[in-house]
DNA sequence: TTTTGTTCTGGAAATCATTCTCAGAATGGA
DNA sequence: TCCATTCTGAGAATGATTTCCAGAACAAAA
């Protein structure tokens, strides 16, 4: 499960030329471990051999290699995923106050077929279909 | 409808301590002219008159007043449009090349299954719910 | 293993969207 | 009119993210 996680790191970061360094290794890691996406500093924290500026280098290069995910809010920092592949389909749960974010599903049921109306308006704007992105925003439990 | 959107805004701005000047009155008819979510450099480009910071602050009373809505993706900009209850409940398709936003609906029966869905899944998480927001992805007809 | 050309690294500097500051202007009520 | 409050705009400050750059690590070939 891990050495299949590594493989396909491996995989997709050749794919776009690029190598899956020991820093690279740690990230994700690092995310495969984490409950709930992460931000930059939180990363930095739980793994202090990690540098600040080659943490957003490399987290830009497993976004592109689709490996990770970015997630952006009104927060001041952006988190990061592993790509919903290493996992499951989720989406978000987003604190108005802490900037927390818990994952979160839907029903098998309603989810097919939101998914089959998001392709139809895709469709009608003539858009290129590529994910979606479905959040609540609300006030965790701590902070209530 | 225009008169009412004026009235609704000094309302709504009143509510919070806060007055309705004609920098906000220009704001409220660009976004309510536009037809897709502006950036605030597109806005300060389409009246002159305006002062950058005073947008921003600006937008950010409009918000704060519910009058207006941010919405924050991951191109440099975020983006600004009048608060749904001005218009219809919608979601937005988003170009990951040009970051152009376009506005769309989904049939009434999935949105309703799909609140309820959403309902559920905060209360199961221990969320007190607020809204949520729902953004496809993809390329745009002039970006392909 | 040495060579060679490539990609990485980390610290510090640069960028740039957004927020803040502040002195003067507009506003609303008494 | 006077007072207290809220606004305004220009520029300074902030702070997340990106970029630089010189040296390190790496992969492939000889």
């Amino acid at each position: 499960m891990r050495d299949d996680l590594h493989a396909t790191a491996t995989r997709r970061l050749r794919r776009v030329s690029q190598r899956y360094t020991s820093g690279r290794r740690v990230l994700v890691e690092v995310l495969a471990a984490a409950e709930h996406p992460l931000t930059i500093p939180e990363i930095v924290e739980l793994d202090a051999s990690l540098a600040t500026s080659s943490v957003y280098r490399n987290l830009a290069a497993l976004e592109q290699a689709g490996i990770a995910t970015k997630i952006v809010t009104s927060q001041e920092h952006a988190r990061y995923e592993l790509s919903e592949d290493f996992g499951h389909h989720h989406h978000h749960l987003v604190c108005i106050d802490c900037g927390r974010v818990s994952d979160f599903t839907l029903p098998a049921g309603v989810e097919q077929e939101l998914d089959a109306a998001l392709r139809r308006a895709a469709r009608k704007e003539g858009y290129v279909h590529d994910t979606h992105r479905l959040d609540l925003t609300g006030t965790c439990p701590e902070c209530q």
